[in-house]
DNA sequence: ATGTCC
């Protein structure tokens, strides 16, 4: 292989994609910082040649390139080969801004602040729970709230809510017992972002989010009781506690309405003060503030409330799992459900490199440290951060563990899952959800969704394939194949 | 993603 290629030509029918991407090596391409005059840093994506395809069919490029013009933007931003159009800044985008004075753009973290991806392991084999699964899943489902706008049936008073924004799942497994301390080593950042201030998390925020700690949400969000259907590594497997046949739980969900607002408030706030601020955007959708300034420091404390209400969010429904899954399987095996790791894709840290300290901002990118990595929870020492990548619906997942290379490669980041590359409403179009329903029902897959056609806004067709994107991260050399995981019961919105 | 436009 060649380490440097001529520029890429394309023939096209789209004005991005006359882009003159360069091609680095086998799964990395850059847009050099003179392809606009506003770009401070070049960018660059991560893909093999039908991702780079598929990245360049909607407005993400233009968006990476005004992510690149960013104040205090360093070294490169960066997309993943499951790279989107998001609000302002793709979903799939990194971007590493310096403190004291670069900036914080609530739109390069997303609406869904922490919505993340939480893996459960128990002992129990697939093939021995298969005929109680059914019940298993109507229970889920019973005490789970799913859907959009869905609440449940228990409000947070105002003071029980503060401890949440404050204490995350830290909160819930020391004060609440909805937990076992060996959880918190497990928890992306031990399940509480710092620094998190519950007073900047607006009235409408909170009234929002009262009712909807333990509630899935909508969308791509999903629960699934899986099996090991294959392991790629090992060595790396059993370190994990994970091995082939055994049932998993996957979580995905997020802050619901509550971290949707804080995005909201902040993104207003932000447009408001841009003149005041002296920032100049190529799009509005990308406010933002300097860290140092009083708009850059409340939108980080707020988000790290929300953050952390995702976090106690995906502790409560583990916490009710648990429960289902001791009252219905112990007969069968070993009914615990061990917590393998809990990763946030939607969210910015202050992180240390060689350029200094720099606020990550990762949106629909998993944070993938590597085996030598300091921020290390000790127990992974050695063995690297699970990256967590849920595919599309019903297809498949991955484990994947983050590699040292990572943090030059990619400010230790990686893909978030398979990356949607059909619109909403042309999936809706394109197939019928009652006919995907029957499709996964007859793999022996046990469906709970109430509604068929939000069933097929997320059907598999409307999404890249999750095996292809996680080989271009595994080649780029930014984290190892683990572990792949199939769904035998499906729970979303 | 989201009380799908206060």
């Amino acid at each position: 292989m060649s380490p440097r290629r001529s520029p890429m030509q394309m023939q096209t029918h789209h004005v991005d994609m006359h882009a003159p991407l360069e091609r680095i090596d086998e799964v990395t391409w850059e847009l050099p910082s003179c392809y606009r005059r506003d770009m401070r840093v070049p960018v660059r994506i991560f893909a093999d040649e039908a991702l780079i395809e598929s990245a360049l069919h909607d407005r993400c490029l233009e968006q990476l390139v005004n992510v690149a013009t960013l104040h205090g933007v360093v070294r490169h931003v960066l997309a993943m080969p499951d790279v989107h159009e998001g609000y302002g800044f793709p979903v799939g985008g990194v971007a590493a801004t310096a403190l004291p004075d670069g900036v914080i753009s609530p739109g390069g973290i997303g609406f869904d602040v922490n919505c993340g991806v939480r893996l459960l392991v128990s002992t129990l084999r697939a093939t021995d729970v298969a005929h109680a699964l059914p019940a298993v899943m109507h229970e889920i489902s019973r005490s789970i709230p799913t859907g959009y706008g869905h609440g449940g049936r228990t409000a947070l008073d105002d003071a029980e809510m503060d401890r949440v924004l404050a204490g995350g799942a830290q909160y819930l497994v020391r004060e609440r017992h909805a937990g076992i301390a060996d959880d918190l080593d497990h928890i992306e950042s031990g399940g509480m972002l710092p620094g998190a201030e519950p007073a900047l998390v607006s009235e409408r925020a909170r009234t929002r989010g009262r009712d909807q700690l333990g509630t899935l949400g909508g969308g791509n969000h999903f629960l699934e009781v899986q099996r090991v259907a294959h392991v790629h590594d090992e060595a790396l497997a059993t370190r994990l506690g994970i091995a082939e046949g055994q049932v998993t739980v996957l979580i995905h969900t997020g802050s619901r309405g509550l971290g949707h607002q804080v995005c909201t408030d902040f993104v207003r706030r932000m447009d408001e003060r841009s003149d005041a601020l002296g920032i100049v955007l190529p799009d509005r959708q990308l406010a933002c503030a300097p860290l140092s300034s009083p708009e850059g420091r409340d939108y980080l404390a707020a988000m790290a409330a929300a953050a952390n209400f995702a976090f106690a969010n995906r502790q409560t429904i583990t916490h009710a799992v648990r429960a289902i899954f001791a009252r219905m399987l112990h007969t069968l095996g070993d009914p615990t459900l061990r917590l393998v790791y809990d990763v946030a894709h939607n969210v910015a840290k202050i992180e240390r490199y060689p350029e200094g300290e720099l606020c990550v901002h990762r949106k629909g990118a998993t944070r993938a440290l590597g085996p030598s990595s300091d921020d290390l929870a000790p127990a992974l020492r050695g063995i690297g951060q699970p990256v967590l990548i849920p595919g599309s619906m019903g297809t498949a997942s991955l484990v994947m563990v983050g590699r040292d290379a990572s943090a030059g490669l990619s400010f230790s980041s990686a893909c978030h899952g398979a990356g949607r590359v059909m619109s909403r409403g042309a999936a809706r179009r394109a197939i019928q959800g009652h006919v995907l329903r029957h499709q996964l029902e007859a793999r022996g897959i046990v469906v709970k969704c109430p509604s068929s056609p939000e069933l097929a806004e997320e059907a598999p067709l409307a999404y890249k394939d999750v095996d292809r994107v996680v080989d271009v991260v595994e080649r780029a050399g930014i984290a190892t194949k683990v572990a792949r995981l199939e769904p035998i019961g499906v729970l979303k919105g």
